[in-house]
RNA sequence: GGCUCAGUAGCUCAGCGGUAGAGCAGGGGACUCAUAAGCCCUUGGUCGUGUGUUCGAAUCACACCUGAGCCA
């Protein structure tokens, strides 16, 4: 039903996290990939719609506003701005952020229901068993520990429940699902949760329950008032919703018109199944084709060990950007970790990664450049191209393609593997350096010998943090500045003309005789704090 | 219980049939443009265990051990 996206139009999401509690590290590990993507894509050029929010129905949200005295929406109020307090602080560039309290939501789920509903696909039932609201799941009482808890909240004892429930016949899409999943092995990644999905679904997949009675916080079943929308039914049209533009009318043709179908759905591992399985079922029900891609990435881990509340060892996202940054902080997670697989965070080597690579490989390489050509060059670029550079020249060599690997990199989501193709030029262009040792050519009198060394390395620092800037923003701006170029790349207004990737993505294009800027370090050496760690 | 993934230097990982690599951390050296940074050299491993296939296995097979995860 809805027509083919242009080209040059992307679209990708976070999930609309739980307003239940602030947010978590892992939250914001989602939030800074999905951002870095974003970046990547509008750096490429392209049109980029990046939708995050919030979740803010179903009864834990009712509960836990209760427990505060406070009403469910004031409780979601002020999740939902400390959620965006942490984005802000974490320098994420969001296009859309939904939320399922939102007027226009209640719409495009109560059509959506309908259109599901006069497909067939959902039927009233009686549903007898153990519930818990912090799951906001019904439980086999095989699964319950400790007689009768949950567990996953082991301190959260079931409840009871006997109670009509509307259905969704996820069951009839059985065969539509393993047909998307064979033709689109793309389709679940990484690899390995598309295994436990396809091993999920082998088993059989039986009909779920889409609505609740007796609850107040969340949106009515539109053909049976008493009952409301199973939190998650609901949550994952947020997506939809939050592809309308301001100015549009709330109904499902609008909604999917430009961006549909989303490229990627971004998610932790937890929330696998709804995404991968339950999401296009409902959609196909609803006559919408599925995604293109749902990632689901790996959990973090505190000096090896799990992270818990009850276990005391959580790392407070905000606390962590207030001590280093959102730079340094985005480039550990994605640098250091696998994006899909476990990851570990450390103080001790958050610290030693950022020294290394940013302060003294690339920071330093700046300030050392910039320096030297103030002395030997009268702190200007040489007065040289790209194509004065021999082609055989080592840095030449590294550059030439270095953005079609690192692009490569990116559009796999595969971040450590960008970080380290550009490292490896950086990596090199310090070597390169002392083996010229221009301050010997300098003294020697060779000074053009010296401008070609000088020309190759501010070219390979300016690629380095072009590419880099997708994860390091702040710090490529200033490096750039320092360049003698007035980029922003926290402003894609200012760049998207000024610096058109076709041109920018190549390694030789420095100006010539650009004036260079005062060169002050651009990213301080970090220290393992002494006391307080994290 | 069934299934999936992982187990390689102190740490994080690459290698996936020809008898071990990178980065960080540790040690030493030469240099000076630089954020005591960078460069060069270097200490670290019977590649989880065992059996098998093979001329040859970290790399394939089987079993086992450990860890993580999925089984509504």
């Amino acid at each position: 039903m809805e027509k083919n996206k242009p080209e040059h139009y992307f679209c990708l999401t976070t999930p609309l996290y739980y307003v239940n509690d602030v947010p978590h590290i892992g939250s914001a590990y989602t939030t800074m990939a999905a951002d870095a993507i974003a970046r990547f894509k509008r750096l490429e050029g392209n049109n980029v719609l990046f939708i995050t929010g919030t979740d803010e129905h179903g009864q834990k949200i009712q509960r836990t506003a209760e427990e505060k005295g406070l009403s469910p929406q004031t409780q979601c109020d002020k999740v939902a701005a400390s959620f965006d307090q942490l984005w802000q602080q974490l320098n994420i560039q969001y296009d859309r952020f939904s939320r399922t309290t939102a007027k226009r939501h209640e719409a495009i789920v109560k059509e959506f229901f309908q259109r599901v509903w006069d497909n067939g696909d959902i039927y009233l039932a009686q549903k007898q068993g153990w519930y818990c609201v912090s799951c906001e799941e019904f439980k086999e009482k095989r699964e319950l520990v400790n007689d009768g808890y949950c567990p996953i909240h082991i301190n959260k004892k079931a409840e009871w429940r006997d109670e009509e429930n509307y259905f969704f016949r996820l069951s009839n899409y059985q065969s539509q699902l393993e047909t998307l999943y064979e033709n689109h092995p793309e389709f679940i990644q990484p690899e390995t949760r598309r295994n436990e999905v396809l091993n999920f679904i082998q088993q059989g997949l039986q009909d779920f329950s889409i609505s609740r009675v007796n609850l107040d916080w969340g949106i009515e079943v539109p053909t049976d008032p008493k009952h409301t929308i199973y939190v998650w039914f609901d949550a994952l049209l947020g997506y939809v919703t939050a592809l309308l533009d301001p100015e549009d009318e709330p109904t499902l043709k609008n909604a999917l018109a430009k961006w549909w179908p989303m490229d990627i759905h971004l998610i932790g591992k937890d929330i696998l199944r709804f995404h991968a399985v339950y999401w296009p079922a409902m959609l196909m029900s609803a006559g919408i084709s599925p995604p293109k891609q749902v990632f689901g990435h790996g959990f973090l881990t505190k000096d090896g060990q799990k992270m818990g509340k009850s276990l005391g060892n959580t790392l407070d996202p905000a606390a962590l950007l207030d001590r280093y940054g959102a730079d340094a902080v985005r480039y550990y997670f994605l640098r250091e970790i696998e994006f899909g697989q476990d990851g570990d965070f450390n103080e001790t080597r958050f610290v030693n990664v950022l020294n290394a690579d940013l302060a003294n490989d690339l920071g330093n390489l700046l300030n050392r450049t910039l320096k030297m050509a103030k002395k030997y060059c009268n702190n200007q670029a040489p007065n040289l191209k790209g194509e004065d550079i021999p082609s055989d020249h080592p840095l030449k060599q590294i550059g030439r393609g270095l953005s079609d690997r690192v692009a490569f990199a990116y559009n796999n989501l595969n971040f450590r593997q960008a970080c380290s193709e550009i490292s490896h030029l950086i990596a090199n262009t310090n070597k390169y350096i002392d083996e010229q040792a221009p301050w010997s050519l300098y003294k020697q009198g060779e000074q053009q010998k010296v401008e070609q060394v000088i020309y190759s390395i501010l070219a390979s620092i300016r690629l380095s943090a072009y590419l880099l800037s997708p994860i390091t923003p702040t710090l490529s701006s200033r490096i750039y500045q320092q360049l003698g170029f007035a980029i922003d790349f926290n402003q894609p207004s200012s760049f998207n003309d000024k610096i058109p990737f076709q041109v920018h993505q190549c390694w030789g294009i420095f100006p010539a005789q650009q004036p260079l800027g005062e060169a002050k370090p651009v990213f301080l050496r970090l220290e393992v704090p002494a006391e307080n760690p994290l």
